[in-house]
DNA sequence: ACTCCACTGGAAATGAAGGCAG
DNA sequence: CTGCCTTCATTTCCAGTGGAGT
């Protein structure tokens, strides 16, 4: 890649030349009217942001390289215009490769088909991260049902068994809708809610449930379901035998996205900017950027939206090389750091004591000791006058992350008197990480101030392991 | 080879928040 | 109001473990 001066030089160059609002802030810094700012013109080089909005569905025409997929979908559903129940289906590959975008386009055009037959069919599509157990899925389904049918929502969140719930959510279909269609989004993550081991995960109980529906509610073949995974198979692996025969569904693979096709869904999307705004290595180098990493169109997407935003930020008329650098490390934290930023206070003081640990641990063990994270969390907490949670909490949250793939986690065991010890392996940058939660809570920024005292408090735990 | 210790990980218990029926 | 139900987050309890010391 060329240095950066001349990048620099042209910049400055095209600013000066086109630069219609070059604020008028040169002379002492002091803007000269806050009106006066609010009635420029504002200057960007989006024509349509919207199309760079990762939530947002975009017509068929934009969809690109998935064409075996797109019909695999269509000829799924389309025996439902016929009053035919469609089986269930399992989309399954790698984020960001267009199962939601997909099932999305197809479902909404469904919809509106069967709408001019006079034929009710109802999308509800849940995604599952943040859902914790059965039965909060099936209560977050009825709801979402109950609002896309329009009726009022009287279901009480606690106090009411699960069993309850779903037959809320039966008799809403019942009533009103001659199919629906539930699309479980990431539905690997609904593990939570289990008494013991050898009970399934919850998603397997909700599969069975809204499989059965038929049988169990005297529903006549109202519901179908479609999953969206990362991998199927230890999906499947989870379903007990039960769930396993009645659920049985076609399997649609997407694959990654290559940069040729990275470059072409981009393209697809380039009328988000004005005209002749892009510089024309600015798709190819951002999709280069995206397919180094799992070919994740989403990512790509986010690329040159961020590209853009930074290139306005600097008033730029037109996005560079330069800004897709930029984007490219921008992005790179920001995903990094997402998980972590509507956290509870507590998680988020866990992890920051971890990332300290990390940071500040100056012995030759490796990774961050469970019980020494705890115990640095334990001071944090005290220092800012915080409720402390007990090391198996601690434990818990830990094991979640490992299972978002923030950590890895090994144990090793340290002999007499030190016992054995679950090491966590930071799989993002801990720096940014901790500058994440400095910027994200007084009370972490407090302690990073002190943080002459907390270095000195981690050297101690992890000396007395090392020794 | 055996001992012993602190930590692990999982099950059971507890408590809070909320709801229902009589 | 009372008694009994629900879910869910959290704590308490305890057998199991790994490897340095003896």
């Amino acid at each position: 890649m060329s240095d950066d001066g001349p990048v620099s030089d042209i910049e400055n160059e095209n600013r000066e030349e086109q630069g219609p609002a070059s604020r008028d802030d040169s002379e002492d810094g002091s803007i000269t009217s806050i009106e006066d700012e609010f009635e420029m013109e504002r200057v960007t080089v989006f024509k349509d942001e919207t199309l760079l909005h990762p939530t947002n569905l975009v017509d068929e025409d934009r969809i690109y390289g998935r064409d075996k997929q797109l019909n695999s979908v269509i000829r799924q559903l389309k025996p439902a215009l016929d009053e035919v129940p469609p089986k269930d289906m399992i989309l399954h590959g790698p984020s960001g490769t267009g199962k939601s975008l997909i099932i999305g386009t197809v479902t909404n055009k469904l919809v509106k088909v069967a709408e001019r037959r006079g034929y009710n069919i109802a999308v509800v599509k849940l995604n599952c991260v943040d859902i914790k157990t059965e039965d909060a899925a099936v209560y977050n389904l009825a709801k979402k049902l109950a609002r896309e049918l329009d009726v009022p929502f009287d279901l009480a969140r606690k106090g009411i068994s699960t069993n309850r719930k779903y037959e809320h959510l039966y008799d809403l279909i019942r009533e009103h809708l001659d199919l629906t269609i539930f699309v479980l989004d990431e539905l690997d993550s609904l593990v939570g809610g289990r008494r013991t081991n050898n009970e399934s995960p919850a998603y397997s109980n909700l599969l069975y449930n809204l499989t059965r529906a038929t049988d169990i509610a005297d529903l006549e073949h109202q519901v179908t379901t479609a999953v969206l995974t990362n991998d199927a198979d230890s999906l499947v692996q989870g379903l007990d035998s039960r769930t396993e025969s009645s659920f049985s569904p076609r399997e649609i693979l997407f694959d990654d996205y290559d940069a040729n096709e990275l470059r072409k869904i981009l393209h697809r999307r380039e009328d988000a900017f004005r005209d002749d705004v892009l510089e024309d290595d600015v798709i190819p180098l951002t999709a280069a950027y995206a397919a180094q990493g799992e070919g994740d169109a989403r990512k790509a997407i986010d690329l040159l939206h961020s590209a853009g935003e930074i290139a306005d930020d600097e008033e730029s008329p037109i996005v560079t090389e330069e800004h897709c650098r930029e984007a490219q490390t921008k992005v790179e934290v920001e995903y990094s750091v997402r998980e972590i930023r509507n956290a509870s206070i507590q998680k988020k003081t866990l992890i920051f004591a971890a990332a300290l640990c990390d940071l500040y641990n100056d012995t030759d063990i490796d990774g961050v000791p469970g019980q020494i994270a705890h115990n640095v969390y334990e001071k944090i907490a005290e220092s800012e006058d915080m409720d402390k949670r007990s090391r198996s909490r601690t434990r818990v949250w830990f094991n979640e992350y490992v299972t978002n793939s923030l950590f890895t986690s090994e144990t090793k065991g340290y002999g007499r008197g030190k016992g054995k010890h679950t090491h966590y392996y930071f799989q993002k940058d801990p720096e940014n990480i901790r500058t994440e939660l400095v910027n994200s809570d007084d009370r972490l920024e407090d302690v990073h101030n002190d943080r002459e005292l907390f270095r000195e408090i981690v050297r101690s735990e992890y000396r007395w392991l090392a020794s």
